[in-house]
DNA sequence: TTGACACGTAACTATCTGGTGACATATAAA
DNA sequence: TTTATATGTCACCAGATAGTTACGTGTCAA
């Protein structure tokens, strides 16, 4: 059985989903501006697109007949908090900062 | 052209791979002690390993007849430092605290 | 040396994935 | 209404992935 891809861990495995997500923190754009900027086809942005905004990462509003895309960066707080357990093993200082901040 | 699943990122992707991590992170194990930990067969979890090996996240040591895995979190670094960079989103407060401790 | 054990590595299969081109739908403009 | 634009979706393909069983290799124990 395979594993199926329907969290946010995949969905940031691929490089162009994380090139988008990264194009989308510069700022809102609309599907084919995002097409635009990768030199895959607007079919194969568009299921990226699909992919993150099923996880919720991509949040899109319509205007007229264009679909803007905004990136919903709270969605990655999974992958950040999964990551985070491992911060101590390589920053101590930060680590304990960190847990100062979020106890308080 | 499809991407090849040769990161940190692609690694993290499968379920059962972030379990191999937390378990070790619990840990020291040889291979047999995490084949046993899991339902699929003992050659699936090899392979897990040595995909987590080539990343880096998982170190081998050879005792005998027995290999020892051990987590190496720092190879999860690049994976915890994209992440990161958008903490500011959800947590201003924090991200303001971390970026003065690595900026000193 | 013989056998058991721990482990890696084929070889193979089913399924998922990312990609494409072609087509459908909906809105704006002429 | 007609045409152009923006976008989503379908059908399909090649390659990757995760899983299996079978087998090979090296090490310890009797």
């Amino acid at each position: 059985m395979p594993f199926r891809a329907d969290d946010a861990f995949a969905a940031i495995a691929d490089p162009h989903r994380r090139q988008i997500i990264d194009l989308l923190a510069t700022g809102d754009r609309t599907a084919g501006q995002v097409a635009a900027s990768f030199a895959i086809s607007r079919p194969a942005v568009a299921k990226h697109l699909k992919i993150l905004q099923d996880q919720g990462i991509v949040l899109v509003r319509r205007q007229g007949r264009q679909r803007i895309n905004r990136l919903n960066p709270a969605a990655l707080k999974p992958v950040r908090d999964w990551v985070a357990q491992y911060d101590r093993f390589w920053d101590q200082r930060l680590a304990a900062l960190k847990r100062q901040v979020e106890d308080r």
